[in-house]
DNA sequence: CTTGACCTTCAAGGGGCTTGAAGGTGTACG
DNA sequence: CGTACACCTTCAAGCCCCTTGAAGGTCAAG
């Protein structure tokens, strides 16, 4: 059934993930333990490697590991894991948007400072406050 | 002439910052080990509430603890942090902006996705892939 | 004298890996 | 046959910035 049992190195390969993150995921519980050689090297089947795929591909939308753990999960036991997922998807979409308004917010104030910086001399030693182009920001 | 020293939970309510998250700082050197108290309590002068205002305003900016040890050190030597300001204001623009457009694209792969999982009926238990709202990205 | 709010230290957890040490395996080459 | 080299194994610690918890000391009010 298992024509080439692959190595580590090769699932790695193949997908595009370094080993110590295959055995990380391992290590957490998203990928089951897979079959040992005589010699006890990981030996993956191609469902092995169409597992850690959707890893990855879950992984590159921003979604935990905790998330794609119970997806997997539901799946194993033979669950549709739709509604889940829909809902993950939703919660996802909020918090990157909110990020995204946190640092386009924060590019903003940085620029605002980068164009002081270019302006303003360079501090005195005798000064009193920390950093002149940093501080003037509390005040507003 | 310091009239009334402070207790950490004075400070951090004064700052909005936490005793726990002060100590931390102290413990990584961005903040100076403070006067004790003869019990042992921590008693801050204002001039280390100053600091650790300098602290949060950068943290707030996103700037790593270690960029705010340098900018602090360089001002502690009476040498102008202002070179080194300008450095870390245009290298975070940089990694900010470039978070932005990375979650931007995100956020639309996102939408992408969940406008498909709304009219996608639930998966049936003997589909072969594990998700069919999310695989097909992979395709794409 | 007790209650309760504060303070102390040290240690571990969290997210998702990444890196390092110390050692076993498997194959190709001389 | 020996050995070089790439690969594999495990366990442990490091990264960034806190956050939480345990176990205990201090201090002012009632």
């Amino acid at each position: 059934m298992e024509l080439t049992p692959l190595r580590i190195g090769e699932v790695g390969n193949a997908v595009g993930v370094d080993p110590p993150t295959i055995r990380y995921y391992e290590s957490v519980g998203v990928l089951p333990e897979p079959e040992r050689t005589s010699s006890g090297y990981r030996a993956y089947s191609s469902a092995d490697v169409g597992r850690l795929r959707f890893v990855t591909l879950a992984r590159s939308l921003g979604i935990g590991l905790d998330d794609i753990r119970q997806i997997l999960g539901l799946r194993d036991r033979g669950e549709a894991p739709c509604a889940y997922v829909r809902g993950v998807l939703d919660s996802q979409v909020d918090a990157v948007d909110e990020r995204i308004v946190q640092l386009q917010a924060l590019s903003e104030e940085l620029r605002r400072l980068q164009r002081a910086a270019k302006t303003l001399p360079d501090i005195g030693a005798e000064d009193p406050c920390v950093c002149h182009i940093l501080e003037p920001i509390a005040a507003h």
